[in-house]
DNA sequence: AAAAACCTTGCACAGTCTGCAAGTTTTGCA
DNA sequence: TGCAAAACTTGCAGACTGTGCAAGGTTTTT
């Protein structure tokens, strides 16, 4: 079993579902899809703190990154065997990646009306999401870590960094 | 014609390239990863003189970069219809996010070896492969602008964020 | 209670991809 | 040169995904 997924049929999904193999495709576009089902977006509110936000602008992302891994850790499990999936199965990870995608363009446009430029905007959203996906990998292999600790993990990686490339000298 | 490959069968493109179906299944895994092929690593000898530099990190990465997208350059309308096919295939998006995710993980090893933190490392790696990514975006959706003049702004972006993320104020 | 809108299902079918068992070509070496 | 081994190509059968269509059933509306 490479996949977990690959050995399962649509027969057997529509089955256990109870209803027909037809019906399965009525709901959902294909297996994968149904499978790893759409991830949760960022809160509009949260969305909305980090438009309107004074505070640093770092403190400002933190805190929204912080509140959506703890609703992404509300869900632990799933998290988990959508990882195990996404991990072999490339159509999955495409899917998911769409998904993502819209999320960093919505966010994209939330960090442009708070500083004005798109390109910067377009970093910044891109490290904000990376930097979710880097704590999720980094919860996913290493042990007896929450996900708010891996994402703290991850957070320190990304100010380094930052400072590292707005510093002239190393 | 929402894809043009999805409108091209296998048997199609295996009778094009003058070998049966199965033939063609013997080369590639499958339609997309064939359609898009490998994309082309960063050079080996350009990740040696990052991982040796001692320019500011800022403009050892700027050079690793530059010298890529020229790679890129070189092959505008592969570029371009790969693009065409990652826009409107989720599996051949998934295949690519594999390729890059691979080369993500080999720049995280470089920025690791120069400045020792693996966090640290791998989010200047998500910044360099998005810096590539944005890019080719930019190139795509912005007429008469270069590849190179694309990765410019980019990485203008990149900068602007660096340091309004590692300053305390705005 | 009839009509309209909607949902589910079966069926046929096009397409992807794999395993297997030939057959064919290439390579290497005596 | 010539033959055996290795490597490659192919056809075929078959499992599986996903779609269009039309028939049948259910729910909602009037």
């Amino acid at each position: 079993m490479q996949n977990g997924l690959e050995s399962l049929t649509t027969d057997e999904i529509a089955a256990a579902s109870g209803v027909s193999t037809r019906t399965f495709f009525n709901y959902y576009p294909n297996k994968e899809a149904a499978a790893i089902g759409h991830p949760p977006e960022f809160s509009e509110s949260d969305k909305e703190a980090l438009r309107t936000g004074t505070a640093p602008l770092a403190a400002d992302i933190k805190r929204l990154l912080g509140r959506h891994i703890e609703t992404l850790a509300k869900d632990e499990a799933i998290l988990r065997m959508v990882g195990k999936i996404l991990r072999c199965n490339e159509k999955a990870r495409g899917i998911l990646d769409g998904f993502l995608s819209a999320q960093r363009e919505d966010l994209t446009e939330v960090f442009c009306s708070r500083i004005g430029n798109r390109q910067t905007a377009a970093a910044l959203a891109h490290s904000a999401t990376n930097a979710i996906g880097g704590a999720i990998f980094l919860w996913e292999h290493e042990d007896g870590i929450t996900l708010s600790q891996a994402l703290d993990r991850v957070w320190e990686g990304l100010m380094d960094a930052s400072r590292l490339l707005s510093s002239t000298g190393e």
